[in-house]
DNA sequence: TACAATTAATTCGTATGCTACTTATTAGCC
DNA sequence: GGCTAATAAGTAGCATACGAATTAATTGTA
C-alpha cells in the first residue's frame, strides 16, 4: 500500500538517515558533513574559486559559509586568499592536511553508498532516481 | 545517463528543495519546518503525550525539543502541562491560535506535494518510495 | 569624470540541531 | 525501607543555517 501523501516525509527521512550516517563515520577524521562538503567542492573548483561561486555551488548562502569557512580555516583545513582579479573576493583553497583527508573521504562515502544500495537494480535506482530529479527541478523553480 | 555515485546528493538535494518550498510557503504563517512539524505531531499524538515522546516520533533530541518549545510556548502555539501520572514529565498541548493554523498548514502542504507530483504515475511514485524505503531502513540501523 | 547601482565578504541576531552535564523524580532491588 | 538505576526535562556550549544590514570595491551610466 502506497500514500503519496507520505512521500515527502519519506524523503526527508531518507535524506536525514543518510546523512547521520554519514556524519557518524566522519567524525572521527573530525569532520562534519558541512566541512567534507566544503572540501570537495573546493578540490573540484581549482584555484579560481571564489567564496560567491563556492556557496551557490553548495546551495547555501554567503553568511552561513563564511561562519564554515572561519571555522576551518582556524582549523587548519583551508586558507583564504585575496583574489588579485578582484579586490573584493576571496579565493579558497586545500591545505596539505585537507588535501590528504580528501581521499578517505571519498573512500567512506562510496562505501557506504555501496552498503546502502546493494541489492538494488541499476534500473530500479536509475527510475528512483529520475523521478527525484523531476520533483527537485520543479521544487527549484517553484 | 544513471551514476549511481551521484544517487546520494540528488537525494539530499531533492529533500532540501522541496522543504525549502514548504518553508518558503508557510512562513508567512509564522511558521518553519521545525515548528509545523511539531503543531503536527502534538496534534496527531493527543492529550497524554509527554516530551520525551515527541522528541522520539519527530526524530530529534530532547534538547533541542525543549529549545523549539520554549520558542513555540513563547509565541502562543503551544502549553505545556504538567503530567498527572508522573510528576518528571509535561504533556504538550495546541493552543486556539494553532488548532486553527494546523488546517493551513494541511492544505499548503497537500497542495504543494500535487504541484511537484503531477504528471507522474502513482506506479513511478510507488517504485521510488520503495527504493527510499530500503534505503532509509538500512541507513537506520547502520 | 563623478555618482549610482551592484557585488563580495563580513557582522549581527536568531533558529535549529547536537553532545555532555545537571536536577528532580521514579523504579527496582536488597 | 533505603540505596542505586534509570528516566524526563532542562542548561550550557557549540555547529550550522538563515535574513538584514554593513563595508569595501567594482561596474555602469549620465
Amino acid at each position: 500500500m502506497f500514500d503519496p501523501e507520505q512521500l515527502g516525509v519519506l524523503l526527508a527521512e531518507t535524506s536525514r538517515a543518510w546523512r547521520g550516517c554519514l556524519d557518524q563515520r566522519l567524525k572521527p577524521l573530525g569532520l562534519s558533513q558541512a566541512k567534507w562538503q566544503v572540501l570537495i567542492h573546493v578540490s573540484r573548483g581549482g584555484d579560481k574559486m571564489i567564496q560567491k561561486e563556492l556557496a551557490e555551488r553548495m546551495g547555501i548562502e554567503g553568511p552561513t559559509l563564511v561562519g564554515l569557512l572561519d571555522r576551518m580555516t582556524r582549523d587548519g583545513w583551508l586558507q583564504r586568499h585575496e583574489s588579485s582579479e578582484d579586490r573584493r573576493s576571496k579565493t579558497v583553497h586545500l591545505t596539505e592536511k585537507s588535501t590528504e583527508i580528501l581521499r578517505q573521504i571519498k573512500s567512506v562515502a562510496a562505501h557506504l553508498r555501496r552498503e546502502l544500495l546493494t541489492g538494488m537494480s541499476l534500473e530500479e535506482l536509475r527510475q528512483c532516481a529520475q523521478v527525484l530529479e523531476r520533483i527537485k527541478e520543479r521544487a527549484e523553480i517553484l
